[in-house]
Order: C-alpha cells, then sequence, then structure tokens
DNA sequence: TCAAAAGTGTTCCGAATACACCCATGT
DNA sequence: ACATGGGTGTATTCGGAACACTTTTGA
C-alpha cells in the first residue's frame, strides 16, 4: 500500500527532550542511540513520524513510551523545528517537546529498554544526531525561563520532597545559589505546599520534614489570577 | 506529476496572526475571507501549504506577502495545532506564527490586496474556520506574556513614538490601566528609548516629545544579563 | 562528640505604588 | 479663554537581599 499526493510533502516527526534530576545536582537528559541510518549508532532525542491517524501529542507520548518506557509524565510542545537539511535522507519537519521526569523513579525502565538509553549530564553532552544538541538548547532555554513562573519544577521531584531538594533543584536549573532563609520564606509564603507528618529516613543526620506540591490549590489560586513566581 | 510515500503523510501548513494596533487603543487581527472550500467565504486567518522546498520560517514569511502583502514585519513562531480533525478535507497540521506590524503603515497594502482583508478587534472577532480562533486566543495570551519581558510591544507602534503612545499600547495589550508618572520612570530609566529632537505635530494640544527604541543598546544590555521588564 | 544538614528572624535597601498640579499648544 | 493631553516629584509601602547561629540526628 502506498500514498500518493500532488505535491511533494515533508514529512512530520516528535522529538521528546526528557529532563531528569540526579541526585547531586545535575540536570540530565535521556537519549537513546539510533540502530539505524543515518547517523548510526550515535545518539540522538527519542522520536519518531507521526502518524496520520494520531494527533502530535499523542505521537510524543506514543513515541516517548516506545523508546524508553516513560508514560503519564509531565510532557510540553517545544518548538518546531523546519529548516531544510535536517535530515540528510529527506524533508523532516519535527515538533520537539520536553518532558520532566522524576529521574529516581524512572531510572530503571530507561535502563531497561530494547534501545540502548542513557541519562547524560546537559554540560556534557556528546555530539548528537540531526540538530539534536539544538534541540536541547533550546529546551534548556524554556525550562530556565519556565520554572520561574510556573511550578513545573515538582515534576522533576519524587512526590514528597524537602525543602532543600526544592531548593536544590531551582539551584540547578537555575544555575544560581539561593539564599536557604529567602527561599524558605518565599514558597513557604504561597501556601502551595503541604506540610506532611512526616520526615526524611536513611540519613546520616537530621531528618529534614517532608512536603507535597498542593496542586488543587494551586489551580483555584491561578483562577483567581495568582501567579507563582521564584 | 505526482508524489509517491510509503506511509501516508498529514499535510503541513502554516497560518499566521498578524496583530496591529488601532488608535483609540484597540488590539487588531488581520484576516481574510477564504475564497476556496472549505470554509467558502468565512475570515480566516492567512496562511497555505509549506511546500518541500522552503522553510517552515520561509513559507509563513511567503504566505504572509502572497495573502496580505506584508513583509519585513516581526514575525515569531507561536504554536504548532496538530490534533486530527482541524481540517475537513484530510489531516493538515499548521504550524502557527505571530506578527506584530504598526498598522498606521500597513494599513492600505492590506486593504489593496486581491482577496479581501480586514482587521478585526480581538474582542469581537467572526467565528472562523478551522480551529482559527483558537489559534488567535493561543497568540493572544502569548503576546501579553511576553510584552512584559521582551520589548517587542514597539513593533506594534511607528518608529518615532510618544510615551503616552507607548503607555496605551502597553495598556491595551495588557488589559489594565497604568500609572503615568511611573510608567514613564521605570521606562526612562531602562535607558532604552533615545529622546528625539522632535515633537508631534498636527494635534490640537501640546506636542509630545517622540522617542525612538534603542535596539543596539538594548542588545548590549541583553548580552550582559540585562532583562527588559514592565 | 563529631559531622552534616535542618531549621529559624531581623535589618536594610531599592523598587513599586499612590497621588495632583502646572504647562504648552491649537482652536 | 478654554480644552486637551504633556509633563513632572514626593512620601509611603512592600518585597527582595543579606546575613549566622542553634538544633537534631546518625555514625
Amino acid at each position: 500500500m502506498t500514498y500518493t499526493y500532488e505535491y511533494s510533502r515533508p514529512n512530520l516527526a516528535v522529538d521528546c527532550v526528557v529532563f531528569g534530576l540526579d541526585e547531586p545536582n545535575s540536570l540530565k537528559v535521556m537519549l537513546i542511540r539510533r540502530s539505524l541510518p543515518p547517523f548510526q549508532d550515535q545518539w540522538a532525542l527519542p522520536g519518531g513520524f507521526v502518524r496520520v491517524d494520531e494527533s502530535v501529542d499523542a505521537a510524543a507520548r506514543r513515541e516517548l513510551q516506545e523508546e524508553t518506557g516513560l508514560k503519564d509524565v509531565f510532557l510540553e510542545q517545544l518548538y518546531t523545528f523546519g529548516l531544510l537539511d535536517r535530515d540528510p535522507r529527506e524533508r523532516v519537519v519535527t515538533i520537539a517537546y520536553y518532558a520532566l521526569v522524576n529521574l529516581q523513579e524512572h531510572l530503571i525502565q530507561a535502563a531497561t529498554d530494547a534501545s540502548e538509553a542513557g541519562w547524560f549530564s546537559i554540560t556534557q553532552l556528546p555530539p548528537l544526531a540531526f540538530d539534536h544538541n539544538e534541540i536541547i538548547a533550546v529546551a534548556i532555554a524554556r525550562l530556565k525561563g519556565k520554572v520561574r513562573y510556573e511550578p513545573i519544577g515538582f515534576e522533576l521531584l519524587p512526590k514528597k520532597f524537602t525543602l532543600s531538594q526544592l531548593q536544590t533543584l531551582y539551584e540547578t536549573v537555575l544555575g544560581m545559589p539561593l539564599d536557604k532563609r529567602n527561599f524558605r520564606k518565599k514558597i513557604l509564603k504561597m501556601g502551595l505546599l503541604i506540610e506532611l507528618d512526616e520526615t526524611q529516613t536513611e540519613v546520616a543526620h537530621r531528618a529534614a520534614r517532608l512536603y507535597q506540591f498542593d496542586e488543587s490549590t494551586y489551580r483555584q489560586l491561578k483562577e483567581k489570577g495568582f501567579n507563582f513566581e521564584l
């Protein structure tokens, strides 16, 4: 079965930049090794072609699950890359997405996936296939910008987290140190954290209190015009 | 001549949301009347299909010029709309762009273009073809957000403008009144406006001083980490 | 008892806000 | 002379930034 059109059509793909936060404050991206040409054996973003019977969002989710095992994660459209020579085979326009996952919970799945996959620090990326280095650069810029005025950073942490973890996350993503007391004051004043009756376990020092992001309160405040801003 | 592929491919289009600022503080969008089905005779965004030998950005600029006569305007990618049933004919994914133009300078061109074109207040839009109402909603949200931390608002004004015009622009886009003295203090302190030795002409009251946006100073400051913010 | 991180308040400074009158110009 | 918008300064408030020590816990 083949499909014939009056005019030549670009092929349409999706690519996903999956961010994870590694314990000693470094931001990582998940890459997979290509098993087919072009760029065979090079590292690349997970992605693939959009089918005619699925939405672009659905294609991004499908490819993410097929290639990395990830599902039910934060996934948002990033930008569409449409230059002529992105792909040496033929004209391909790709719609890039970025995902935020809790690396601890998802480490295993990625490693056991059929194709080789791995997490790479964003400061030490290998040369990637296609224009994927550029796509990642755009994704990092977006993440840095967005993390300040939307509470998306929580997606990178476990459901229950300490204030220090949260602060380290922001320091890592923003690439700057933050004052501990000011950070706590500000984030607690927003009223978006639920203080749990639990503390850390198995740490060799005073155990920190655990918190949880208050999704429903955030939605309510947002409707009333509240702006998250750190 | 026809083109045959192994798999069915979505068709790829671009659409442009062109914003203009009308004198008595109202934000307008340029629409064109469709001369062909589907949605014949309905209003729609200027746009069309991406050719295989042009980049997506180039396609947006080409369509904009072909359908509205506009060229050399601020044009930036907005979002890609990829739901299944956007177009009743076949699967079409569209990459939306938004443009900012000085309405005074561009009014004539639009009106004299071959296909019928017109400026519509964003508060009184007619029902549009496809999902174009949704695209415009996304574009308005983007403009509101971006105008505060990037100096793109100037694109909506003539090169030489008064501080009152600038203030009215922000009040219009943001949909809120601003204090005159505070606004002037803040915008002048940034050092991004060149005070000209010219004033308004042909106004029935005291003529206001004209200013110009200082593009090169802005680029320099931006490299040093300066953040425009209003 | 030591190491390591948790937790906690106050002062200071700069920016945002609120606010009202005189000035210049064309009709 | 009057109508219309242009242009200007100060006092107050609020939020951001800087800053150091005590507490808890496990090893």
